[in-house]
Parts: structure tokens; C-alpha cells; sequence
DNA sequence: TGACAAAAAGACAATGGTGTCGCATAATAA
DNA sequence: TTATTATGCGACACCATTGTCTTTTTGTCA
């Protein structure tokens, strides 16, 4: 594959995310990817043999970037850091691919979302027991607290996709997860 | 419509909501309707005219039941019921239909949820309100607290249909609702 | 320039769903 | 029994989507 190659599939896998974002998963078909990257069908399969393959390389980017946790670095601020991401999120309705991970995760791939549950879990455990330790932290349990703030975030994510949030909501979130752990 | 009509209809509708928990709303077919409820094509659209129907007659449904909140009953043991219940819920990952309702919602139909939204979180601001004036539970922001107790229910019962979930899990949402607010 | 490979187009049959229609059968009332 | 209504059947035409295949266009290098 060439280098103009290359930069088809990147567009392919733009434009995909943001119909993924917008319909889902299952309502998203190659003839839809057609009209918005101006390939045709041919030209679509040549790249991806089908929306799933499609998806499965955008999460594999998606949850291949992690945040880094450098050493003598203040965990508050990265607290602060992770929240104002948290908060920006939970505000963008359209960006948000999860109602598209539910759809493709029901068709199967548990181990899968086994790992990604679990890596963010740990993120959050980690920094809270980094936190506890640099005593920036109130001493919490921090398996108990990281999946408060998971699963909390997911609920806030899924229903912001089905209503209209108010600021506050966003700011509940923030304020009750500061107020858990600083 | 006569007696033997109101059977097929409630038929219908308990195939309805099996197939809906397990598939979601838009994987559902007619066609699989037919093969469970033994009944054909024409016999089905009989009844309802289309998946649609049928699923927003299954959702009224649902959200029609209200628990109540009687005078003078412990708010504690008003919340260790609820709690029950939804640790229930969690641990049984077929009959969630969240999945389904997730799909459904993001066809439309805003308002509604908005309803059913605002309702889920004034039933458990409700009892916590309740619950701080008969001095059982400590005094916190009750909208707060009542949207951090949903989301993450939501937030769990999302992940509890894609992963296995151990009983901690479940029980961790126990406990920290507990802690919240007792 | 001409040859060759890569990229893209678009026609194709196959599939699997939709909702409707006319007819058959079962239940019921006269 | 007969007439009537409720219930159920399955064929039908229609549509969207799929993945494949052949042909055409484009780009690159000798």
C-alpha cells in the first residue's frame, strides 16, 4: 500500500468515527462511509472488509493512548487535568462513540472489554493510591472509589447522549469525585 | 379485540422483552418474533405495526410501576430494599434491557426519557430528603447525591450486560451508596 | 512515452428484512 | 346450523445492504 494509500484509510477511519459517533454502531453501513469519504464501494472494500474491522482498528487507537503519571508530579493537578477532560466530554454529545462501544461490544469481544474495563480501572486506582501516598488524597479504599468514578462517568456518558445535560450535571461529577478524594 | 386477542397481545409482548434484553432494540426483528411466538407475519402485525410499538408499549410499562414511600416507614429500610433490588438487577445480565433502551433512545423520543430521567433521580432525591429529616442519614446535597447513586447504577448495568461482573462489584455500589448516606 | 501496478468505480446477484393483502380457519352468537 | 366476526397464515412486491467482480482511471518509473 502506498502512501496516498495510508492517507485514505485515515480518512476512512475519520469520517467513520464520526458516523459511528453520530448513529452507533449497527446503523452504520458501508454505503453511508461511501457518501461521506467519496469512495465507492469498491473502493471502501479495498481498505476495510466491513464496518466492524472498521471500529475494531478506531478502539485499538482509541484506547491505545494513555496518560502517563510522571514521578514528582502533583496529583492533584493531574486530577484536575483528568476531570477538565471528564467534564469536556460529558458536554460534547455528538463525539461520544458510546452508544457505538455498547452496540459492538454486545456482538461478542468480552475479553476485549475486560482488558479496556480494567485498564481504566487502574488508571484511576492508580492515581488515587498515588495521591493517598503523596498525601494530596484523602485515605480511601481505592479499588471501591475508582469504580465509583468509572461507572459513575459511563452513566453520565450514556445518558448525555440521549438528553440535553445541563452544566450542572457535569459539574455534580467534578465536585462529588474532588470531594471523594482531596 | 376479544379475550384470546389480549393473550396473543400479552404473548407478544413477554417474547418481546426476552428477545429485546438480549439483542438490543435494533437487532430485533419481526421475523424473530414470529419463530418465538409461534405466530406469522400477518398474524403479528395483527397486533402491533412494528418493533417500535412493541417496545414502547413494553417501556410505559416498566416505568409505570412506582414504589412508594410511606409515612412514617424507616427511610434506611426503604433504602436497604432499593439497594436489594438493585443489586439484583445488576448481577442478572440477561434480563437487562438497557442495551435496548440505549438503541431506542437514540432514535428519538427525547422528551420521554427526559421524564423517565427526571423521575429515577426524584425517587431517590426523594428518600434521601427523607431520609435526613428523620435524622437517619447524614446531611448532604441531595440532588448531588442522587445523580451520583443513578449514573453509576447506569454506568454499572451498561458494563454488567458486555462483561461478567464478580459480586464485589455489586456489592462495592452497596456500600459506597451506604456510606454516602448513612 | 509506454508499461505496469495501485486505486477507484460501479454493476451485480444474494440476502434478509419490511409492511400489505387476500384467503383460510376458528370462535361465537343468532 | 348458519352467519358473522376474530384470529391466523403465507405469498407478495419492495427496499436497503452486503460482498464480489470486472472495468476504468490514475500515478510512477524505466
Amino acid at each position: 500500500m502506498g502512501d496516498k494509500g495510508d492517507k485514505t484509510r485515515e480518512r476512512i477511519r475519520t469520517e467513520a468515527y464520526r458516523l459511528f459517533a453520530e448513529k452507533g454502531f449497527k446503523e452504520v453501513t458501508m454505503t453511508d462511509l461511501c457518501q461521506r469519504t467519496g469512495l465507492s464501494r469498491g473502493g471502501l472494500y479495498r481498505y476495510y472488509s466491513g464496518t466492524a474491522d472498521i471500529f475494531a482498528e478506531i478502539l485499538s487507537e482509541e484506547y491505545s493512548i494513555h496518560g502517563r503519571m510522571e514521578e514528582g508530579e502533583s496529583a492533584r493537578a493531574i486530577l484536575e487535568d483528568m476531570l477538565r477532560a471528564v467534564r469536556e466530554e460529558i458536554m460534547e454529545k455528538e463525539l461520544s462513540l458510546s452508544l457505538a462501544i455498547y452496540e459492538y461490544a454486545s456482538l461478542g469481544n468480552e475479553e476485549l472489554f475486560m482488558r479496556i474495563n480494567q485498564r481504566a480501572k487502574d488508571r484511576w486506582s492508580g492515581l488515587i493510591k498515588y495521591g493517598i501516598n503523596t498525601g494530596e488524597f484523602k485515605k480511601t479504599d481505592p479499588d471501591q472509589v475508582s469504580e465509583l468514578i468509572l461507572y459513575y462517568y459511563q452513566g453520565l456518558r450514556m445518558w448525555s447522549r440521549i438528553i440535553p445535560f445541563q452544566e450542572k450535571t457535569a459539574e455534580n461529577y467534578v465536585r462529588t469525585v474532588w470531594e471523594l478524594l482531596v
